[in-house]
DNA sequence: AGCACGCCGACT
DNA sequence: GTCGGCGTGCTC
């Protein structure tokens, strides 16, 4: 009863009967009473647990600052601590009388940074439950929850003590002035027409996101006396909200199911057809949460998606705005985290790390585009932002809702146990026909650049009747592949078991891998032949391709060689919905959340790639891009048309694709992975290890399988291990790497073996030596 | 993670 | 005889 966890409650609790319970884990358990500063007289807990950026699971324990007169310590401030040789920020997890630590060990906190608690107990105990989960050291977890700046010491700056973003706003001159004046200064003329649509004032940083570089023209405005500089409130200012759309009647019973459920933690799956009206549903929720005066956290997959969906709710929505997402300096970051936490901020639109942000009155979360791999981050503190706003809400006794038109596999499976509410909306919006998806069968065409006569034949079709054509090809650069004609020669990474892309553009030959530049040699490096030919094809080569073959038709290129530049995303994007370009070519990049209404076209170039893959995600991963690229396409009055080149037309999971759509394709997929015991019907944890020296992962990971108690005397049970063996690509950046699959039917069973067994790994052979790193829940091996 | 301590090769 | 290699272990 006198257990670790009972000095861990609030320190209301604290108050009372210090005295008994020091006494009882004397006896118990060994703990040494503290009581160097009189606790149980003052009130005041006598040891501090300070979870430091450490990788060591456990806070450390500190005594008070010794500094008299302090106020006393609260769970959730930073504090300055002797920490080894050095200092460290450290933050007060929880307040304690007793300690496992020899008492003359233990070093007073130097200083207490935060006036008040940054984290109240709720976020603490979220941030714990997190690590917990993750298997991540409380400490790391934290402080990769807090932005940058509170990461280190220095003053506190405090919510109201820095004095907000610089932004440019109309001067009255300005406000009246004609547009038609700046006919030969058309940048000036769309930054002063965009000023004029955002209410004649607006953020640099804002500015920059959605036209691009315009610090020269808002310079030259400035001249002329039509703009001014000035400060800018960060959160986004309120309009008149506008009525929106009538719902039809599957909206309708999505937005009262959820806001029926306000105040209560309900996960939903709000499964919507591209163009079904999704984000409709949300604003409505949204404005009913907000007026019920409650805070809802939006998380959004990437950067690139929050523009388009910061201006709808903008243009819809009372109340105050922010949007966090690792583009922001860190200034900007840390005024929205403070304005969030302090419960100033209604509504949080943000990427995976705002499911770490304080919020106070938090009533709702919406996850947009739940399927997306970018929840899940892949390195470091390894959590799901999707998974843990699950948690979130639950802890926040509130709804959460799951949005996709091609839900995850692991979604599906809880909405069809009835863990999840499963709402869908059916029909897309103003009625129009889902574009329809053919495949053309490539195999023994005469392909130009990997494109076949018929996918070329199409796109001239529709780009002579005046309609945009999308072309998607998941392969930046000029080749994957430079090989010598004479010899056989193949460009190969030095560093990795991977092929160098050809950039001919920048006449280089790169690693995607590893991020490795060269030069492209002129003759054959092995037999000095002057005959190097590029094989297959990326995105370079076809818009050659392209250029040839409709000359003078604005082609844009969207991959992320060519968006580079700050802004340069953006501004291609906004000029292709405007039509601009008739001829779009890209990446996935091109396929996330952005719709082009003048496309009647879209051609996937290459269907194949994840077709064979090792990996039990890829169709899954296949079937969602297909489906999300369809989506790209088409309005009401003109549908679109997707064509699909493959060399594998017969292959099931494309057929089922097609004739049946993704439900039918998710529900074949879902069978696969029962038979198979695979996620989500068991769960997985990764342990990764990297080392210089080939073997050295391997032999550490056997060392760590080694020391596995598989269902032995501590009666883990129901857990298998797989391998190790060596990653799919084992050579990477000069490093050797391997893995090793735990895996359970039984989440609480891997739990539970991956706590008693991760202690042991830190010891096991080889463990200082590699680097190594435990996935739970991992979503892409390798 | 840092950053010490701690035992074995090529240098003033 | 020292300077320094990075293996091992600790940080309240």
């Amino acid at each position: 009863m006198c257990g670790y966890g009972v000095d861990d409650r609030s320190h209301n609790t604290q108050l009372l009967g210090v005295r008994k319970r020091q006494l009882c884990l004397l006896r118990e358990a060994g703990e040494q009473p503290v009581d160097s500063l009189g606790a149980g007289v003052s009130g005041a807990p006598s040891i501090l647990r300070v979870a430091v950026p450490a990788p060591v699971p456990e806070p450390f324990d500190y005594l008070p600052p010794s500094e008299p007169g302090t106020p006393p310590p609260r769970p959730g401030q930073r504090v300055l601590v002797p920490f080894g040789r050095g200092r460290r920020v450290g933050l007060i997890v929880a307040l304690g009388s007793t300690t496992k630590v020899a008492p003359q060990r233990l070093k007073p906190v130097i200083e207490i940074l935060d006036e008040r608690p940054l984290l109240a107990e709720a976020d603490l105990a979220f941030l714990r439950w997190a690590a917990d989960y993750y298997q991540y050291p409380l400490g790391e977890a934290l402080f990769s929850a807090l932005p940058g700046r509170l990461r280190r010491s220095g003053p506190d700056l405090g919510s109201g003590a820095d004095p907000g973003e610089r932004g440019w706003c109309l001067t009255g001159a300005g406000a009246q002035a004609d547009l038609d004046d700046l006919k030969r200064a058309p940048r000036q003329a769309q930054v002063l027409s965009h000023l004029r649509a955002l209410g004649g004032k607006a953020a640099v940083a804002d500015l920059a996101r959605v036209l691009g570089q315009c610090a020269a023209a808002l310079r030259a405005l400035e001249r002329r006396g039509w703009v001014e500089s000035c400060l800018i409130e960060d959160a986004v200012p309120a309009p008149a909200p506008v009525a929106g759309p009538i719902l039809n009647d599957d909206q309708q019973t999505a937005f009262d199911q959820v806001s029926r459920a306000f105040g209560t933690f309900v996960p939903f799956l709000l499964e919507g057809v591209t163009a079904s009206g999704k984000t409709e549903v949300y604003i409505r929720l949204l404005e009913a949460v907000i007026a019920a005066g409650r805070q809802a956290l939006v998380l959004v997959p990437e950067i690139g998606l929050t523009p388009q969906l910061e201006r709808r709710f903008a243009a819809r929505l009372g109340g105050t705005m922010v949007i966090l997402h690792s583009g922001l300096a860190e200034g900007e970051r840390e005024r929205a985290w403070r304005r969030a936490a302090a419960g100033e901020v209604d509504l949080l639109l943000g990427t995976r790390s705002a499911v770490f942000v304080p919020l106070p009155r938090l009533g709702l979360i919406l996850i947009d585009e739940e399927h997306d791999l970018s929840f899940k981050q892949q390195e470091g503190f390894r959590y799901s932002g999707r998974d843990l706003a699950v948690r979130r809400a639950q802890q926040a006794g509130c709804p959460v809702v799951l949005g996709s038109a091609t839900p995850s596999l692991e979604t599906l499976a809880n909405a069809r146990a009835g863990r999840y509410r499963w709402l869908r909306l059916h029909r897309r919006a103003g009625g129009a026909a889902p574009p329809a998806m053919t495949l053309i069968d490539i195999r023994a065409q005469p392909l130009e650049a990997g494109l076949s006569p018929p996918l070329l034949q199409l796109a001239e079709e529709q780009l002579a009747a005046g309609n945009q054509v999308l072309l998607f090809l998941n392969r930046r650069g000029f080749a994957p592949v430079l090989t010598c004609h004479d010899c056989g020669w193949v460009g190969e990474c030095p560093r990795c078991d991977a092929r160098l892309t050809l950039h001919r553009a920048s006449g280089e030959l790169r690693c995607h891998h590893c991020g490795l530049i060269r030069p492209a040699p002129g003759r054959c490096p092995s037999c000095g032949g002057p005959d190097l030919r590029p094989l297959g094809q990326g995105t370079e080569r076809v818009e050659e391709v392209l250029a040839r073959r409709f000359p003078g038709l604005p082609l844009a290129r969207v991959d992320r060689d060519s968006t580079r530049r700050k802004g340069e995303l953006t501004r291609l994007l906004s000029a292709a919905r405007r039509g601009d370009y008739r001829l779009l070519l890209g990446t996935q990049m091109l396929t996330k959340g952005h719709h082009f209404p003048g496309v009647t076209l879209v051609g996937v170039v290459d269907a194949d790639a994840g077709l064979y893959g090792a990996d039990y995600r890829a169709p899954e991963r296949m079937a969602q891009l297909l489906v999300q690229v369809t989506g790209r396409a088409g309005r009401a009055e003109r549908s679109g048309r997707v064509v699909v080149q493959t060399r594998h037309p017969e292959h099931p999971l494309l057929d089922s694709l097609l004739r049946e759509g993704y439900p039918a394709f998710a529900e074949a997929a879902l069978t696969e992975r029962r038979v198979a015991a695979l996620p989500p019907f068991s769960h997985q944890a990764l342990l990764r290890a990297e080392a210089r020296a080939a073997d050295e992962a391997l032999a550490f990971l056997r060392a760590a399988a080694s020391v596995a108690d598989v269902g032995g005397a501590s009666g883990v049970g129901d857990v298998v291990l797989w391998g190790p063996a060596p990653a799919p690509m084992e050579r990477r950046a000069g490093r050797w790497r391997a893995q090793l699959l735990v895996q359970s039917p039984h989440r609480q069973a891997l739990r539970r073996f991956l706590v008693d067994w991760l202690p042991r790994v830190r010891q096991a052979e080889g463990a200082g030596r590699v680097r190594w790193s435990i996935d739970v829940d991992p979503q892409e091996m390798g």
